[in-house]
DNA sequence: CAATATAGCACCGATTCAGTGCTATATGCC
DNA sequence: GGCATATAGCACTGAATCGGTGCTATATTG
């Protein structure tokens, strides 16, 4: 249906909320206390950024994930793909790539199907998205901003 | 899962195909001919886009399918749109949004969670592809590519 | 009228996904 | 040491979606 799993989306929101967290260690606890999200489903998200090396664990008391990388240097491609597996596009596997294991015909190539195009299209958009750029602005500003919304939905019975 | 689904998949193959015959009219049965597609469910795709206004279609003997707009000003995202249905993205609809239709903190949107930016950067790509731009090549010469891989491939002639 | 081809609707089987249960293991703190 | 906390691993179930099909009606050509 192209569109992300709650899975992923649940990644990004674990691994949007390290990024304000740098250097700390984040539990499956914390974050379910803050957002509601499944714990249990959280945490299996959560195993699966480890396998792929996007966090590192800390198990026992006090332990917790906390980012691997860089926020700059995540992509989203490595998110989706450590989340749902990589697409099934590694390249083109038609025909005429059995080759040499390239496309010999690559400039004009007249198998690869336009689904293959659209999808290497989307990947390498996904591939030059930062976790960094997912971030929407400092977490003392958000927090303000957060505080002042809520302020004027409470108090404000119009709308 | 992060993929088009096989009606897209569909969809975009018939319209490629249409493409290559800008004025004339391409049944269900020719394209089923010429591709292993499972005729009822092509059908079913093809009504979709008639539904959407991105083919006219022709009712009756010598009836079928044709473009109803030049392969330039169809999007990715209208095909897409018209098979799959909108994702639910439309803008902003968070709390934030409600107010006047537009997000008032749109700059440091503090809410719009990480997964509806992806959603919109993914849908803006779709947007900006167009049909033409996913036909690979002029059709003779496509033949030309597709005759000699046969050839290549068989070993033997007459395929 | 017959053949062709789209229009519309509803249905089924298979796959995928969201979410949970249970148990084992590692760490910190008393 | 013992307990509480927290991740590791595995398997399972219910629900939603998707791929594909059956059947019938309607329009067009000859």
């Amino acid at each position: 249906m192209l569109q992300l799993t709650k899975r992923s989306e649940y990644a990004l929101i674990a691994l949007v909320h390290m990024v304000d967290r740098e250097g700390e260690v984040t539990s499956v606890r914390e974050l379910c206390e803050r957002y509601p999200l499944p714990k249990r489903l959280v945490a299996e998200v959560l195993k699966d950024l480890s396998h792929a090396g996007l966090v590192i664990s800390q198990r026992g008391a006090q332990g917790g994930y906390s980012l691997a990388q860089a926020a700059e240097s995540i992509t989203l491609g490595q998110i989706v793909g450590a989340i749902e597996g990589a697409p099934a596009l590694t390249n083109c596997d038609s025909i005429a790539s059995t080759r040499d294991g390239g496309c010999e015909v690559h400039p004009v190539c007249p198998i690869r199907s336009p689904v293959e195009r659209v999808r290497e299209h989307l990947w390498r958009l996904f591939e030059a998205t930062t976790l960094r750029s997912l971030v929407p602005a400092p977490h003392a500003n958000r927090e303000a901003v957060i505080q002042r919304l809520r302020e004027s939905l409470a108090g404000s019975p119009s709308a």
